[in-house]
DNA sequence: GGAATCACGGAAAGCCTATTCCAACTGCTC
DNA sequence: GAGCAGTTGGAATAGGCTTTCCGTGATTCC
């Protein structure tokens, strides 16, 4: 609120003598404790830092006194070093603005919290190559778990290096999970992409709609396909042929939606009745850009999304999305991150249809 | 996708057999390197990290050539400890779904990422206690520092141990930075809470506005008092008094919005032209709670928030708001963290209003 | 050409903790 | 009362890295 230029007034003087006295007081260490409780420092680890071996209630004491005095805690990286083995778990993440991920890492954080295991989360902006070198570099960081959500791309030359990375992040000790991607050989909590689009196709094809345009994020990520085979595949049951130039792919977000949307010719959009977008930034990125160009939602065109992030409760017309149960995604991702390795490779974690009313039952 | 209950199909017999044998390879050190290079650990060092001294190309050349061959990486805790201090940030937030925080982490991230520094979010759940146990936990990780957004009360009974705990991670030598909140003796990027509340009340006076009811937060956060003041003090500019129970305390979500409305008299509701709720989040809550009432906005009540969040883009009508440039938030409280000490205790971010659909010019 | 300086590799100390191993001590049995 | 297992405290080591301090060989300067 203050703003002091040049010369700093009186009153401020105490923070910068604060800060340019810069003592570094040196953090109290355990030995420290250990000398202030008079006893050794191995006694004094056992007291403070979950130990199986007891000691005598009465040292125990007199450590924990001079803890407490001291205002000592734990040097974790030390504990780590020492350990050979930290707690922390790692979540990486396309990017935490998103509201997807940004609730799937609450999920995560709050299930990872019950068992006492703390989160980092990383960025990866979709890019593989930032993906590896951060698993290279969780590896340098003895982290337990890595918990990887989002991007997964279909093409191998990027799953190659990734794999390698992961595996030998696994054999120093860490387990791997994936979120939302079958096609890589570790654990997986898998969102059922597939069948929910399917079964989202089959929804609208009930409620009359017959004329589909469907709006990928960028063609090789595996969300983008198994949500664009799923929902082809529910058209296909219901006999209703979709063909190849009906799918159009952008980026994976709000923008993607909003420019491919500008994008799309008068002919073309005359000739679809309803848009479904493979998440639902998108979706509102493309109900934004149509409502640009003077479309009604649902009247002109009805559209339909994925994943039914938080912000959908305040979006009129309500969007039509599959439901994703991102709580227990996260619990059960940490589930196996704590769990012994179970064999089982994935675990569906059911996705449900929401239908609302941007996509109202036709005649 | 499969699944596997108990028998496992051999094609899975591979995953478990890695599983199973668990060798646990020990990890590459800087050891290893070195004799592989035929250098020595010191060498080694010098080469692979960030070191001023030089060291013969040739023998660099060896060093780098023997750790990429390894797959060396440098193991993080080690080096925090060997150091003595780290190049982790810590961000503290109440609430890592809320679109605002979430935002807030990804300008944080992005701003620190560009000057070398990893960070770590930690998630305070509006707790007190939590927060001082987080910065306490902090210290032992000796964290470059700690970025305090979000909760704040202003009750000095919470405040004091926190800043005593803060005031200890400093003396360890670790940066403090608050982000909106000026209540507390430590650099603080100032939102300018006051001055965005006022400016908004002004210009809701301009626009015809006479009759306000505010929603506030828990009252005891820094936050909801700043903005209500302020809005207080814009009305009063324009010779508007807003009588105390004017004010309504509920929760700073999205849920304590919601509820407030709900709870509100039909003689109260009668007696409102507009309400500000003092987040986005809240506002958003208050339309929906409005609407299940079967009023209209804005013509029956207008709405403001605060914040301007991304997902209001998808708001119809239009949220009026105050917009915070939180891009700028993160890389100036990054500056901070990097800088040294500025004196300079408060740098005000400017906030700016926003007008929208959600309070049109009245008559 | 000798002395002073510089550049650079390596040994070793140090960071903070966990844990192993040993020694002392307790309380028992027979 | 000797031998025993069972406790429990402490010294010492391990863990992976940085950095100080030495010493050597090369360079520079007069």
């Amino acid at each position: 609120m203050l703003r002091f230029p040049h010369a700093a007034p009186a009153a401020v003087k105490g923070t910068m003598a604060r800060a340019a006295e810069d003592v570094r007081r040196k953090p109290v260490t355990l030995s420290d404790v250990a000398a202030a409780a008079g006893v050794s420092q191995a006694t004094a680890s056992r007291c403070l830092n979950g130990s199986e071996r007891k000691v005598n209630p009465e040292l125990r004491e007199k450590v924990l006194a001079a803890a407490a005095r001291l205002n000592y805690t734990a040097n974790l990286s030390a504990q780590t070093v020492a350990r050979g083995t930290s707690t922390t778990v790692a979540l990486l993440v396309s990017d935490i603005a998103d509201a997807y991920f940004s609730s799937m890492a609450a999920s995560v954080m709050s299930a990872a919290e019950a068992k006492g295991l703390r989160v980092t989360i990383a960025v990866t902006e979709r890019n593989v190559e930032r993906e590896i070198e951060l698993v290279r570099e969780l590896r340098g960081q003895h982290a337990r778990a890595v918990i990887l959500a989002g991007s997964g791309y279909v093409d191998s030359r990027f799953a190659e290096p990734l794999v390698r990375e992961l595996t030998m992040f696994e054999e120093m000790g860490g387990r791997v999970v994936l979120i939302s991607r079958t096609d890589l050989p570790f654990e997986t909590v898998d969102l059922d992409n597939l069948g929910g689009a399917r079964r989202l196709a089959s929804a609208l094809v009930r409620l009359g709609y017959e004329s589909f345009r469907l709006l990928g994020g960028e063609e090789q990520l595996v969300a983008t396909r198994d949500r664009i085979e799923g929902f082809r595949l529910g058209l296909a049951d219901a006999g209703i042929h979709l063909d190849a130039d009906r799918v159009i792919y952008s980026d994976f977000s709000w923008e993607g939606g909003f420019t491919a949307v500008q994008a799309m010719d008068d002919k073309v959009l005359a000739d679809t009745r309803l848009i479904f977008a493979v998440n639902d930034e998108m979706a509102l990125g493309a109900i934004a850009g149509l409502r640009g160009r003077g479309l009604r939602i649902p009247e002109d065109i009805a559209v339909a999304g994925f994943d039914d992030i938080r912000s959908l409760r305040d979006v009129v017309p309500g969007l039509t999305t599959v439901r994703v149960p991102l709580v227990e995604v996260g619990r059960e991702a940490i589930a196996r991150v704590i769990g012994s390795p179970s064999g089982e490779r994935s675990r569906v974690v059911v996705a449900t249809v929401a239908l609302r009313d941007s996509t109202p039952r036709l005649n």
